[in-house]
DNA sequence: CAGTGGTCTAGACCACTAG
DNA sequence: TAGTGGTCTAGACCACTGA
């Protein structure tokens, strides 16, 4: 139900007087109704929403604003618009994509995929550090993963793989409560989409803090790199809906035959 | 001129025939043709483009087709929206932002700003791997900088300057004739704003890549750090209109007390 | 006050998709 | 063919700015 400000009142939704979202634009008040609904689940990843003029006919507004709304929502990757179709929820479920946040290019413009080897997972207490980032409490139960990135490297005989990232993972205990070595080796596809359809937990956001530093003796084996070559640091905080931090990442990238790409508008 | 596909006339754009730009929606086209104004430099930075039914006007379409051109134009960055006043060409020269593309915080979050100090500024002849980047020809005229940027050090006494970053630009001397390192040292404010003001040159967007590496000896004295300490290695490409690759800048950063802070959607 | 961008509507028609 | 998102219009009113 709209709700407008006392002096902004387009005659058409001057019904209700519910206790709404603050005032705000229309169409911001119908971006927030959505995205309760996303949270919540009433629509599912890869599902379509109700179409712009069923929407607009649900909330007594018009299908420009619906549309407005959408528009938004569209822009941060929670919809997906296909003409002719609908509007889909986002999800990394069935993306082509691997890997939804890495920005890692081979140096050679080549798409090689990057075969993951998990090295471990166990519960665990979160260290101070780790709770602070995922806003939990310290010693709260936490998950922990440990794993390698690996390049298949064709020009040794017989095929070798070069490992290009060795990541450590960190998320809630409470999130995700099922959460083994066992399944993590069994799902095919990307771990984002696990996370989506098997705990329910959508990545939307993400935050990185990246440093340089020299390898220690134990990073350096699993790398296959000498102790104090340079690495690249990137901490990864990842959020869901409502900025919720919901997985703390921290990756050493070998960024000798690959870099970071980034782009700055 | 708006140009409509055969069958998608809208009646009013029946008029005019002219080879204007492939078919496309209306506002796509007013959006092209807002961005030959500002290319042609018709808007100078800083200054309020015509109002927004002034354009409709002017193209022979609704204000809402107008607008929607000037919102993704907005949406880049190269127009500035302030209600009450205008639409205003965007501008670095009187930003309040310091280095438009640099991502670099310190760990603590404080906002100092960093100071610069110009190493040298001559003119030479392009390298290969320069002119690529540039897509000028090997050996065409180029500017070379290289400067620090420090960070005030208040412990220290009295107050010295630690350097945080050693960069190397490369301009294409076609476009930066009377560049020299009195008017760089002279000119107040971000360097991107001399560029815009002096040389009619505005940044639009950049693509960086991002390796750690050890530094060399040469680059550790500059950096007072120890040879071989790790660093964060920066190469960026920024782009004009028309994509226009116009500056190469390799940036050394020492990510000791600082990190590069990155956003993903 | 006039002029600007910002929001909202109602209705038309288009392009694409799928039964 | 019906239903979806995509484009475009015309007109209304709002909020903000500055003379």
């Amino acid at each position: 139900m709209p709700v407008q400000p006392p002096s902004s009142t387009p005659a058409h939704a001057a019904e209700a007087g519910e206790a709404g979202p603050a005032f705000a634009p229309l169409y911001q008040q119908i971006k927030g109704l959505i995205t309760r609904e996303l949270q919540a689940g009433t629509w599912k990843p890869a599902e379509a929403i109700p179409s712009e003029l069923e929407l607009a006919a649900r909330y007594k507004v018009s299908q420009g604003t619906v549309r407005k709304a959408i528009d938004e929502l569209a822009a941060e990757n929670l919809l997906v618009r296909r003409q002719g179709k609908g509007t889909f929820v986002a999800t990394h479920a069935e993306q082509h994509i691997q890997y939804r946040f890495l920005r890692l290019m081979p140096d050679d413009g080549s798409d090689q995929r990057l075969a993951r080897r998990l090295l471990d997972c166990r519960r665990a207490r979160a260290p101070a550090d780790v709770a602070r980032a995922l806003e939990i409490k310290s010693g709260d139960a936490v998950v922990q993963l440990r794993r390698l990135l690996l390049m298949p490297d064709k020009s040794a005989a017989p095929a070798a793989e070069r490992p290009v990232v060795l990541d450590e993972i960190w998320l809630p205990g409470a999130l995700f409560k099922g959460l083994t070595a066992e399944r993590l080796a069994d799902y095919k596809g990307p771990m984002y989409g696990m996370f989506e359809t098997e705990f329910g937990v959508r990545m939307i956001r993400a935050e990185e803090k990246i440093r340089a530093l020299a390898a220690d003796a134990a990073d350096a084996e699993l790398l296959a790199v000498p102790a104090g070559a340079p690495l690249l640091s990137v901490e990864r905080l990842s959020f869901t809906y409502g900025d919720k931090p919901v997985e703390l990442r921290r990756g050493l990238y070998n960024t000798s035959g690959h870099f970071y790409r980034n782009e700055l508008n």
